[in-house]
DNA sequence: ATAATAACCAACCGCTCGGTATGTTGCAAG
DNA sequence: CTTGCAACATACCGAGCGGTTGGTTATTAT
């Protein structure tokens, strides 16, 4: 990787670790230069805007993180078993940070999508398509499942949970009540088979 | 009432509002003013700080409004049937600000609980009184209801559903997405009963 | 040897923010 | 009649923000 490039992926990382931990408006864009010991003029060589870093941030770091995490557990043989085994380990490996800082994608969808037409879109795409790897996964193993249900509805019904259960523990400051909801969504989801 | 409280409570309303649609921290004092037709000394006669007024919005507007609107549906003969009225009508009667800006109590969660212990605090509290509320309901007909039900789990799951389906009619800005998981949410809290 | 370009750096700019210090007005008590 | 306080208004402050401008350096092509 050329050193331009090494400077451009520092960048990244270091706003997305900014941006997740204080929201992107509050991210300072002083504050990352400090950290990578670089200039304003090289952040701004690299990216037009703050903006536009932000949507960088987006695409290049929370998306392929994303889809890379919650393929494995919804590509596996049991589909309904790898959720909930997926949802549970997250309860235990739930790091402080994680715990105050919630999800990213959520966040910014909290901050952004009602502000910027580009994050907006951004992060429709994203939930779109999280969606879609949860009604694929359902309707592979539809001969399992409850007749009558809607694959879709239930898909954002378990994403909407996820999220809304990260904002407690946001306001609890501990796992509790995060390991409460998803205990109760592991039984909803495990009543989806017949 | 005195002008002065008039003053106070119509620097209350215009901040509600305000915070609602613009979150707390990107919310402008001088717009406040402005929207009043008020002078900065004014406001901080009245307030003796922004993260005063914050707290004091929270208090005096959004707790009573928040409590009132869900005491209705859960001290009803059935609250199984009038929490799932309740969430349908909530569909139904949601104006477009409320589609884009979201639940206030829930934006002030995502953007506050992890940065001042003050708003913190507010809204656990809140989400814990919401919670025993529901609690409350519940098992006041537990003999209609399943065994082995965590009341206090499932209160929250609920709780945390419909934060996560707000959030999602955020970045989709429309209804549909929301009214699919409220429609899953009734679907799952009608199952409760035997 | 020189010209051009990539990859930066340092200094500065305008703007908005929350907050403060001081000044003013009207009314009510003595 | 004046004193005093409640209820404001006006003007200002420093800090931090995103962004711009004008260099500077090292490498590469000619």
């Amino acid at each position: 990787m050329s050193d331009a490039e090494q400077t451009r992926q520092n960048i990244l990382t270091v706003a997305a670790d900014e941006i997740h931990q204080h929201g992107f408006k509050a991210t300072s864009l002083s504050v990352i230069l400090n950290r990578c010991e670089i200039s304003k003029g090289a952040l701004y060589y690299h990216f037009t805007s703050k903006i536009e870093l932000g949507y960088a941030v987006f695409e290049e770091v929370y998306t392929p993180m994303f889809l890379n995490v919650w393929q494995t557990p919804l590509t596996v043989d049991d589909p309904i078993e790898g959720l909930c085994d997926f949802l549970t380990s997250m309860t235990e490996q739930m790091s402080c940070s994680e715990v105050v800082c919630g999800c990213p994608l959520n966040n910014l969808c909290e901050e952004m999508a009602n502000v910027d037409e580009g994050f907006r879109l951004r992060i429709l795409c994203m939930q779109e398509q999280l969606n879609q790897m949860i009604v694929d996964a359902l309707e592979r193993i539809r001969g399992d499942l409850r007749e009558n249900l809607a694959f879709s509805q239930v898909g954002y019904f378990i994403v909407a949970t996820l999220n809304g259960a990260t904002s407690l523990s946001k306001s609890s400051r501990n796992k509790l009540l995060f390991q409460q909801v998803i205990a109760e969504l592991c039984l909803y989801i495990r009543a989806l088979k017949k």
